[in-house]
DNA sequence: CACTGGTGTAACAAGTCTGTAACCTTGCTC
DNA sequence: GAGCAAGGTTACAGACTTGTTACACCAGTG
């Protein structure tokens, strides 16, 4: 059975999040702070840490580079949760090493989602973090949020490089533009599907000649090929 | 058509909710307590619940579960509905399996765009992603949208797309243009029989030598064999 | 407090699709 | 073969989609 760890100081979501993930078939450990959750993540080498961004005492930030620092919790995939959208942009500057993360409030359908996919993942692919993707010209290196285009390092946004991930991930197929707006803006946000459509002019422009690989299929959505 | 159920004791706030998911091209169910709504759920078995917190006689939260204890309805999506913000709320709707909270008073456009989000992530979309479909020289990649002929790539408007899919999908059997006016256009259109000939026409150009495959059959409809 | 970079929305311009109607062709019945 | 009905084809105006630009707003920063 695998072990997932949850970092919460909030009782009630921690309690919430134990009792669906053994709901699932996982087996939840509960720890409120940043230090304890260190301390349990040590003894009990879990198969994924639930952390929350902020914690009293230690901040979830500085409990996943702790995590990165010892061999023995290097492996271990990191799903953050965050209390807003924004915040994340800060811990994705600070290049701290989460595998994946999601915003308050969340969809606790979405979230069982989100953890069996890194458990499945862990076992055979490399982690998320060091992973890059490469599309025709286009190199996206995961763990250092950086993109080069035949070789030279681009400026992007977190929405652009979100968006470029997501068709990336998607290697070919047609995304909607609903499905966009919720899988990269994210699940509660509520927008015009323009907003894609902008930013799909916007990431072109700042790809250079490899803009055309994000295709337009008229009535559907867009996609990334080569 | 996606079946809607409320359940719902504010009469005027049900109609209102009725009024818009009608208008948006759902089919409304409308119940007005939780006893009455688990019945409605368990014979008409809807694609989405919208479910009051507080309802007379049985609280959102024991209909919720009452669905979950049930093979037939535990994959039924729900979506509470919920007076206050209160943590309380939504961790209680959540240990019940609910999908989804809105607070109230929310906005109809928030209210349609959450439901539209979450009836599209249960139901279409592993269904189509990943399948390729050849009917002789014709290979239909559902992922990336892409028709080819023999090898050759040819570039189909979205209509055409989804009539060949239609087609393809119901290999060789005869479909009659009302049927593909119903299913390949959408429910609520309503124009002339012609316009499936015209656009049959013009997708047997496209499709070059190879639409020859695409039979009429005089005085039912249409087919598509190898 | 001004300034800046990032966003989402609105508005407008192209350009493409598409339903309809009109006219032509084909196949069937007698 | 005539007459007729069903299907094929074509042209076109209006509807719809998308690309692009401009702008207002927000948060962070100096």
């Amino acid at each position: 059975m695998k072990k997932v760890l949850i970092v919460e100081d909030e009782r009630d979501l921690a309690e919430l999040l134990a009792y669906n993930l053994e709901k699932e078939g996982y087996q939840a450990l509960v720890t409120g702070t940043g230090l304890e959750g260190l301390e349990t993540a040590r003894r009990e080498l879990p198969d994924l840490i639930l952390l929350d961004l902020m914690l009293p005492g230690m901040m979830g930030t500085e409990v996943c580079s702790s995590l990165r620092h010892s061999d023995k919790t290097r492996g271990i995939p990191v799903l953050m949760l965050t209390a807003r959208g924004d915040e994340i942009d800060r811990v994705v500057g600070f290049e701290m090493g989460a595998d994946d993360y999601i915003v308050k409030p969340f969809s606790m359908r979405e979230l069982m989602l989100r953890i069996r996919a890194i458990l499945r993942r862990s076992g055979q692919e490399p982690l998320n973090s060091e992973r890059q993707i490469t599309m025709g010209t286009i190199v996206i290196d995961c763990g250092s949020h950086r993109v080069t285009v035949a070789g030279v390092e681009i400026e992007l946004t977190s929405t652009e490089y979100k968006l470029l991930l997501y068709l990336a991930e998607h290697n070919g197929r047609v995304m909607k533009r609903e499905l966009l707006l919720q899988d990269v803006w994210g699940y509660n946000f509520v927008g015009d599907t323009r907003t894609v459509d902008t930013h799909v002019t916007r990431l072109r422009n700042k790809l250079g000649d490899a803009g055309d690989m994000i295709k337009t299929v008229r009535g559907f959505g867009y996609k990334l090929e080569e």
